[in-house]
DNA sequence: TTCTTTAGCAAACGATTGTTTGGTATACTG
DNA sequence: CAGTATACCAAACAATCGTTTGCTAAAGAA
């Protein structure tokens, strides 16, 4: 019964997962102790290695959970689109709206360096990677002019957004939507000219 | 006689700046001990405390010379330019060649948040928002189309650039010198063919 | 000279860190 | 029904955290 190891009780794993999220993003992996994760979820530090041998494993645990809320995210937004540039702008956009507003886990897997777990390391960078595959094929798609580097025009585009983590502010004037169009305007323009 | 603080004795504190500007860049502010750097400095952990109140405190000191250096090394680059995309791109070259080679005081400028430190919070925000006003003069020297974001303009190019530190490997095929390059080249061609 | 200031050592402070151990109550399994 | 596994509590572990206190030796000021 290899299924069977959930539903035993109404665990609090779900809840477990919930705060570390929200403080794993909000104060750092190092700036955050189990005891302030045991207290948001209303138990005591040692319950939590019933469920994790150590903190980097439950790091790891919201790690995962991440790339799979934003890959999906992505995915979804992407689906009913056919146009390249669309389906760029679209990823953009859900990429953005998770990483500053919808979902701690996703914030999580942007701000948290892999570095930073010394043991889950490869791990992490693996998840983070198999993200990022799919920018990867979302520009490879984009009608660039012949000899373009996709690899420059990627890592701007990315380190654009995620650093919008820095200076994004909920009440502030622009909206994920705002600046992922904005974003990709800017670098759609000289390569589509080029083209 | 308020100039005669310092040449006292052959004091260690220059040491003591550049062992903890080493130690936060590569594991961050939580991630760093006091006696972390006490030990690379070869001293005892109270005795940082001659010369700083706390390790916010020096966090902040560090945080000051990083700033003052990148802020120098952007300068002087750009000082002997005058076309607006040259100078923008060697401030590029410069920062670049700071944040992921020479510097670890502008290394932390870039890594550290300054919401990690809840006393000094506004001041290191000031700090680095002095250092970008850099930017936002050499942008607005740009012949872009009329009514451009240039504020969208430089958060991208910024954060292209920041983020580089999570993905560059000294060993890897870009040197600073080519990335700037690849991301001005990026922006300017779509804001010249419109100017 | 005497006085003051500084840089650092030596040793400890209480608080907090991640983690472990042993017990208990509950729920699924056979 | 008995037996096993789970989810958690209660309490503690050693280690490390940032910081403080008291002292000493040396240097500059008077």
């Amino acid at each position: 019964m290899t299924a069977a190891q959930k539903s035993h009780t109404d665990s609090r794993l779900p809840l477990v997962l919930d705060q570390a999220a929200r403080l794993f993003r909000t104060r750092g992996f190092e700036g955050t102790s189990v005891r302030d994760i045991a207290r948001a979820v209303g138990m005591l530090p040692g319950s939590l290695y019933c469920h994790f041998a150590t903190k980097e494993e439950l790091l790891t645990a919201v790690y995962i959970k991440g790339v799979e809320q934003i890959s999906r995210a992505v995915q979804s937004a992407v689906a009913r689109l056919a146009d390249p540039w669309d389906r760029l702008e679209a990823a953009c956009v859900a990429h953005l709206e998770s990483i500053l507003r919808d979902d701690d886990y996703a914030q999580v897997v942007i701000r948290v360096r892999p570095a930073d777990v010394a043991l889950a390391n490869q791990n992490l960078i693996d998840l983070r990677n198999r993200y990022e595959k799919l920018f990867i094929d979302l520009v490879k798609a984009l009608p660039l002019p012949r000899g373009a580097d996709r690899r420059a025009f990627r890592l701007m585009l990315i380190g654009a957004l995620n650093s919008s983590q820095t200076w994004y502010r909920p009440d502030g004037r622009y909206k994920p939507r705002a600046i992922a169009h904005k974003f990709i305007t800017l670098l759609r323009q000289g390569q589509e000219v080029l083209a």
